[in-house]
DNA sequence: AAGGTGATGTCAGTTTCTGCCATCAGGAGG
DNA sequence: CCTCCTGATGGCAGAAACTGACATCACCTT
């Protein structure tokens, strides 16, 4: 991080991150697979948290709402294992150059397939378990982004939930709403748990 | 596709692809970016044809069924430009290589901030628009999945119907539904239409 | 005929990434 | 203490992707 925010992350080659590091090219490319991949060390770590959290919510829990679980417990772990200035300086690294966005948003599939599959653990069949997963995946980029590039320093699990409320009003104010509702789940009063 | 298809995409070069069409690499790389990129040429074509099918939804349009109208266009579009073999040729090589997904996934996100700019356009708030969008793009991908991988010939546009319902019905099923809604537009009986 | 423009070719060079083999430190077992 | 094994690292050569600079050529305009 050093060195992308000294020269930029095109004109740092992986030569220089390995001698910063005391280290050869080749022991670099031992541990990642890609100059890429050094920016994203810690998303195996995420999605286990996320995937955990899916899998732990409470047996009667909606597949929608224990995905919001896994985005709670996204929340917490990055609020606690990143200092900001880290996550500001990495945001703009992604936004500025597509390659990294690329990368990024493979591992938000990865974390979205991950999801999905940790939801047909629950019983969640399909096409619902994907979607599900798709829907919540999509509103942790929209709320991270909003974090991220917001001024005021909001909670990010706040920004959770007000997406996912602002979900559930887009998809709830649509034509064609409700036979496959039906057949899903019986009605749900809403729980205040 | 024909290199591709004789020799797996990674043991193609550039030079022989270039080559294949009378040219040289050099020349290659002045029409795309990339290696990847020549497998993408379709993408700006479909996005157009989307984003023009959300502005032109009748303006009474929920911004979901406007998205579900723009599903439908590039349904069309597929359907009519490339024929199946094709199609699933190319989808055999984006699932077998990261580096093609990754590609993929970003030409998906680019389509999904266009479809959000095109609901902005249509005077829909954020988040409202971008995670309309998301959702939508959403229900692409896995009805585009489950349309390729499927035995039984069935119609694309007809996956993304039954998809797009499948969708009402996960939000609509879980907790915590109303108070953005309430905000966001006047109460709406459950529509028999 | 002269000049301009756009598409292509040629070439040299950088960088990423891989395969192969050598080295070296430390632990296990004799 | 010696030996063998193993895991981590370095060194090196090479393929392939990509870039920049310049040359060439066809074609069009004037």
């Amino acid at each position: 991080m050093e060195l992308f925010q000294e020269r930029g992350y095109v004109r740092t080659t992986v030569e220089e991150i390995a001698a910063r590091a005391g280290l050869t090219e080749r022991t670099f490319f031992r541990y990642f697979t890609d100059k890429r991949e050094v920016l994203f060390s810690g998303s195996s770590d995420l999605q286990k948290r996320m995937t955990d959290a899916t899998t732990d919510a409470p047996e009667a829990t909606a597949p929608l709402d224990a995905v919001a679980a896994a985005l709670e417990a996204a929340a917490a772990a990055l609020q606690q294992h990143r200092d900001e200035s880290y996550v500001r300086a990495r945001h703009a690294l992604l936004t500025a150059h597509a390659e990294l966005r690329e990368r990024e948003l493979i591992k938000l599939a990865s974390l979205t397939s991950a999801v999905a599959q940790a939801l047909r653990k629950r019983g969640v069949a399909e096409p619902t378990a994907s979607l599900t997963a798709e829907a919540g995946i999509a509103v942790f980029k929209v709320a991270f982004e909003r974090w991220v590039t917001g001024t005021e320093p909001r909670d990010f699990s706040q920004h959770v939930r007000t997406v996912l409320d602002e979900l559930r009003a887009v998809t709830a104010g649509s034509a064609r709403p409700m036979e496959a509702a039906r057949r899903e789940s019986p009605r749900r009063r809403r729980t205040s748990k």
